[in-house]
DNA sequence: CCGCGACCTGTCAACCTGGACATGTCCGAC
DNA sequence: GTCGGACATGTCCAGGTTGACAGGTCGCGG
């Protein structure tokens, strides 16, 4: 049940409601969705009721249009510490795109060559647009302050891509191809 | 519906039985199962029994205790190339590690710095553990032969590693900047 | 020959998930 | 002023997933 300590770790960034959230999983932005967790509103509402009923968040303050923003109590915040720092044995992973990889050698040459191709274009765009929010983030930020939120997040999925499209262009070359670019 | 181009991506290395797949679903030998899916059997023998009357797949042969050997069709086939060379526009992803990285700055500094440390060393120590039996799988492997299965899946593991550890390190680095340790 | 552990297949209930359906409100542009 | 689009919350259902329950077979060491 990894959606409640994903919305107990994005409160904790502060006070949300559950459209905010749900904006949060939807985006191909960089942002936790793309690369970690996927909820819709339909699965977000109802447990950030259950997350009240039992008292890891509040409803912080009501706006406009029935909107309730959500806070983290010490009860919550002491949940989310719990799970971050508690190393679990077996972790659930799902991921198509790894799949992919998985089952290449399961193509004839010609077909495994034209999906690395394909993984290595993407990753090379992905990682260009990455660079550039980055770059963003990085001089608008005073090396004095700490960290800014999803910095570290942001760089993460800088060295994964890296990583990925190395790796494909290190498997097209195993495969025999000729390496494009 | 992924499980099934899993069990189709296993079946184009051989035949094998339901059990069989359970195992390298269930193995955290860096296999598929550790880093790309997850199925219990629960799930695996009603699929394949899907599979088998939608043409995907048929039984092979059986062996002793009801064993039943499950072997691609053409249609099976067909699929599975259908489904690996389709780029979808969105994946989905769902991944409790990476999510707690993208939560790492919700935790005061010292926590942040323990939970990186932990990463660190997880890492290193399944970067070793990799490394030694890719070794031993290129030595024994005739450089004029084709690429082994499952050697590109184990070099995209050990690029994955490298690529966590070198970020867990440089994200200490960074949090070190601003609170002296 | 007997028992234990690995092999092997299955079902079921409870829960999770994604997409459709449903409803209504605020705000800015025209 | 009104209209369209973003804001905002919710339910429902079909289908996926997990873990428990269930039952049975082979092979080998003692």
């Amino acid at each position: 049940m990894s959606l409640r300590h994903a919305l107990l770790g994005l409160l904790a960034q502060g006070p949300a409601s559950g459209y905010d959230l749900t904006r949060a999983f939807a985006g191909d932005d960089g942002g936790i969705g793309q690369y970690a967790w996927q909820a819709g509103h339909s699965r977000i509402y109802p447990e950030l009721g259950k997350m009240a009923d039992a008292g890891l968040v509040v409803v912080d303050e009501t706006g406009p249009r029935g909107r309730k923003s959500y806070a983290l109590t010490d009860e919550g915040r002491t949940e989310l510490r719990r799970w971050m720092l508690h190393r679990p044995e077996r972790t659930t992973v799902r991921d198509e795109t790894v799949l992919r990889m998985f089952l290449v050698q399961s193509l004839e040459p010609d077909d495994a060559r034209r999906l690395l191709e394909g993984i290595a274009e993407h990753c090379a765009a992905e990682l260009a647009k990455l660079r550039s929010v980055m770059d963003e983030v990085d001089a608008e930020h005073d090396p004095h302050e700490p960290v800014p939120f999803g910095r570290l997040a942001g760089e993460y999925g800088l060295r994964q891509y890296e990583a990925v499209h190395g790796w494909a262009l290190w498997s097209l070359e195993r495969l025999g191809a000729t390496v494009p670019g």
